[in-house]
DNA sequence: CATATATTCCGTACGGCGTACGATGTCGTT
DNA sequence: AACGACATCGTACGCCGTACGGAATATATG
């Protein structure tokens, strides 16, 4: 059997049975980790997980690029404190009586944290991410569809479900911010320079329900998209697909 | 207005309208630019986008690594080459009768392409997407939402929702998979791993609905999750909810 | 108090990356 | 035959994460 992942030991650092009350020899720290963390987020939130660096980040705090691995042992355990530390400020609201507004509320959360914090979208496939506001937040995602005649195993479906697609609709509209940097130009402007480049290299091809579709929501929005509506229409309708399961449960 | 964008040019290359029947001067191209975006697919779908270097890929095929730089302007231009690219490489269906099926097809192609080529997932945010390809899948997935009642923005709103969905979906499956090589073992060796080592870190701390939900998930998926058939249950859901929405707009 | 030991801090260095630049050779055009 | 456009590609620059080892500093032990 593999030993345990060392990155646990520090996520749930706050809560540690043995305080650590025996002082530790050599220097003392001159931050703490949640000092690092905290600066690691603000720099993402700034520019992005991929311009975080270790030297970056070191010179913001004030210290030598190495001492960085003193805190973490590598960038990615660092990520993952991340993403524990920045799920954890936002305060859990209790869940609203209304059914349609508590499932609601699970998706526009997740929507909300990775608008606030684009990098979110960057991180997968991290497995030990089960820190302390990782659980508590998945504690209360499934607050919000207890009792409702669902079994364990379709709870956890509804949840995910919900969690997934205010991810998704998060990345939709950072796609179109991402988008708006790289070229810096908004869709808008983008669509005039390259219109007529477009339709000359597209001759011939015809796209009937894409340039009827396309030209309709380019009018309605002044842009290719609107992310915000498109996660509104998806709840809505995922809202329902999801009340009538629970109706079918509960008959 | 700015100039627009040079990889149009190249996404649209076998439909020029000047078919560049003039010969140019100067040496022959060792390779085509087909060949450099398909190697890169098969580099990428090996090791993922990360390990795809402009090293590494010009010496699959036999060049130095500038001379990439002859086929392609930047490893963004490859990156958006080779998405249009693999996006060609599925076939179209026809639309099934049936409704539900038809909408299911949807999220399934999209899940479908991104875990042949979970790379895909990987890429965001680059507008000049607009391939041959990548239009030609826009305009059969809006041939899925055609003649339903819909207006223009609702059937893009409808298939954006079924992509995007299909997309999460993959997403989940390929962030277990990404773990399980990244730890090399799969989730139930982790927990049998970390087990201890988590209930001891998490002493005190009650989760009655994670700790239920999450033993019944993982003793029906000897996982903590089950990716398939979270699309099976969410794209239920929503195919209901569509169906829905579509009785009201018929009515 | 003196010494040993654990820990922090951090400078240097290595191998990777994308790609700017310029030299060199090869072809079609004149 | 000479020119100019183009492909090829070696070298180099500034980034990145981080392995390693030495110096400084705190506690633990004699």
């Amino acid at each position: 059997m593999p030993d345990p992942d060392p990155v646990l030991k520090l996520l749930w650092r706050h809560h540690a049975t043995s305080p650590d009350v025996a002082p530790r020899r050599g220097p003392k720290q001159k931050v703490s980790v949640d000092d690092v963390v905290d600066a690691a987020i603000d720099l993402a939130d700034a520019d992005g997980l991929a311009a975080l660096s270790m030297r970056g980040l070191a010179q913001r705090l004030g210290l030598g690029a190495m001492t960085l691995y003193t805190y973490v042992a590598t960038r990615n355990d660092l990520v993952v404190l991340m993403v524990d530390q920045v799920v954890g400020r936002r305060v859990l609201p209790p869940h609203p009586d209304d059914l349609r507004e508590r499932l609601e509320q699970v998706a526009r959360m997740q929507y909300d944290d990775c608008r606030a914090h684009p990098w979110l979208l960057d991180v997968t496939g991290l497995r030990a991410w089960l820190g302390p506001h990782v659980a508590d937040r998945y504690e209360w995602q499934l607050g919000a569809v207890e009792g409702l005649g669902l079994d364990d195993i379709e709870m956890d479906q509804t949840v995910t479900l919900l969690a997934t697609f205010g991810t998704g609709a998060a990345r939709a509209e950072e796609a179109v911010r991402h988008a708006e940097r790289e070229t810096g130009m908004t869709d808008a402007v983008w669509w005039e320079a390259n219109h007529e480049a477009l339709t000359e290299v597209m001759a011939g091809r015809e796209y009937p329900l894409a340039g009827r579709v396309g030209t309709a929501a380019g009018e309605a929005y002044q842009a290719a998209s609107d992310p915000r509506r498109e996660l509104d229409f998806g709840l809505a309708r995922i809202v329902d697909g999801l009340v009538a399961h629970l109706a079918e449960r509960a008959r």
